[in-house]
DNA sequence: CCTCCAAGTTGACTTAAGTCAAGGAATTCT
DNA sequence: AGAATTCCTTGACTTAAGTCAACTTGGAGG
C-alpha cells in the first residue's frame, strides 16, 4: 500500500503517548492462521508486532483478490472499526505473527480518560486520509509512465539527481501503480533510452528531476 | 468526490456533539475569491455551508487542475491540516459561499476539554479513510467498464432490480470512474445493447444486478 | 562450478480507451 | 416559438497497455 509503512511507523514511534502499546493485548497468530473473516464483528484492530499480514476479499466464484499485505508497524482494521461493526475482508498470517489487539470499546473509554490518546489516534487517521489521497492522486494519473515518474519523484529527495532503491519486488511496484510487471519494465526501458533514468538492479537513478517531472503534464 | 457527500452529512448531523459548530467562526467568501493558496500555513480547516467551493493544484506551466468539488455538507482540510503545517492545494469560492473556520488549535483545546469532540473526529476521519479506501478499490479495478459496475452496485440496494438516478452531470460522473464521457456513453450503451441496464436520461435502471455483479471479476 | 528456479525482460498480438471531429438531444433565454 | 448554449452521443482513428509465450538473467544451494 504505497509507502505507507514507513511513515505509519514514524508517527506511532514519534508521537505514541506513553501507554498506547499498553492498551493493546498481544496474539500470536500462526502462519497460515486467520485472525479475521469478512463479516465478522469487528471488536477492534490490530497493529502488527512481527511477521506478514495478507488481507483479501472474496469474488463471487470463492476466488481471492489480495488488498494489501502487512508488516510490522502496520495497524489493521484501525479505520473501519470506528465506522462499521463488520470486516469487509479476510486477514490471514503470512507468517508466523505477532500482533496487538485494541478493544474498539476500550480505546474509546480510553479516549475518555486521556485526550493524549484521542489526539494520537486522529493524527492516525489524518495521516491515514493524506496518504490515500496521495495514492488516490497517482491512480488518477493517466498513463503507466505518469503514475512511474510521480512515484519516483515522491521517493526523490534530491533537486537534480537523486537515487530509488526498491525494497519491494518489481512485480510489486507494478501492483503498487496499478499496473503489472511487464508494462513497468517497458516503461523503464524506455525512459532509459530517453536518458532520464539509469536502472541498475533495484537501484533506480534519476537522472534528472526536472526534466521529469515535467512528463507529468504532458 | 464518489459519493462522499451524503455520507459526511450523514455524520456531521447524526453523530454531531451539541457545540460542534459551535467552534467554527463563519466566514463568507464571494464569487471568485480565495480560501487559501498552496503553501500556505494550514491553521485551521473548512465546513462548507452554503456555495461551492473548488479545490485545485497547480503543475509546472501553472495550468489548474481541479481536485475536487466541494458542495454544502463537504469538509475542507480536515486531515491535512493535523499533519501538515502546509495546504498542498488551492481553495477558491465558485459561487459566493458561507463556510464555518475551525482553527486547528482551539479544536486540540477542545478535544482536551471534551472527548467526544475528539472522537467526533476520530469518527470523521475514520468514515474518510473507509471512502476514500473504497475508492481506490474502484480505481484498481481494471476496466471502465468494472469501475462503472461498481459504481452501479454501490448506489444499489436492491438485490434484483433498482434504479440509480444521476444527481451529477455523466462529465462528473466519467470524471469519478476516471475516464471521459465519451468512454462513459459507450460503456452504458453496450450494457444496454446486453440488457443489463436501461438508461433514460439520469436514470439508470439495473435489470439485473446478480448477472452484472459477476461482470466485476470477469 | 553447475543446476535450477524465480524474477525480469522482450516480442507479437489484441483490446480498451483516449483524441478529434461532427452531429444530436435537451435546457435555458430572449 | 426560435435561438443559443450546454450536454450527450457517435464515428473514425490512434495509442497505451494487457495477454500469452518465449527467452534471459541472477541468485541460492547442492
Amino acid at each position: 500500500m504505497y509507502f505507507t509503512h514507513t511513515i505509519w511507523k514514524r508517527i506511532f514511534h514519534l508521537n505514541e503517548p506513553e501507554g498506547i502499546k499498553a492498551l493493546g493485548r498481544t496474539k500470536k497468530f500462526q502462519k497460515g492462521e486467520v485472525l479475521f473473516s469478512a463479516q465478522e464483528k469487528a471488536e477492534g484492530f490490530y497493529y502488527v508486532e512481527s511477521g506478514e499480514i495478507r488481507v483479501f476479499k472474496m469474488d463471487e466464484n470463492g476466488r481471492e483478490i489480495e488488498v494489501v499485505r502487512l508488516e510490522p508497524g502496520d495497524f489493521l482494521g484501525e479505520a473501519i472499526v470506528f465506522v462499521s461493526s463488520q470486516f469487509p475482508f479476510f486477514a490471514q498470517a503470512v507468517k508466523d505473527s505477532r500482533v496487538l489487539f485494541f478493544n474498539k470499546n476500550d480505546i474509546l473509554r480510553s479516549m475518555d480518560r486521556d485526550p493524549l490518546i484521542a489526539k494520537f489516534f486522529v493524527r492516525l487517521l489524518a495521516k491515514k486520509c493524506v496518504v490515500l489521497s496521495q495514492k488516490i492522486e497517482s491512480l488518477g494519473l493517466q498513463t503507466v509512465r505518469q503514475r512511474l515518474i510521480h512515484y519516483l519523484l515522491s521517493n526523490c529527495s534530491g533537486e537534480q539527481q537523486c537515487v530509488v532503491e526498491l525494497t519491494i519486488k518489481k512485480v510489486e511496484l507494478a501492483k503498487i501503480l496499478g499496473t503489472i510487471s511487464e508494462t513497468l519494465s517497458r516503461n523503464l526501458k524506455q525512459m532509459q533510452e530517453e536518458g532520464l533514468v539509469e536502472v541498475r538492479g533495484n537501484r533506480i537513478r534519476v537522472l534528472d528531476c526536472c526534466r521529469m517531472r515535467s512528463g507529468l503534464s504532458a
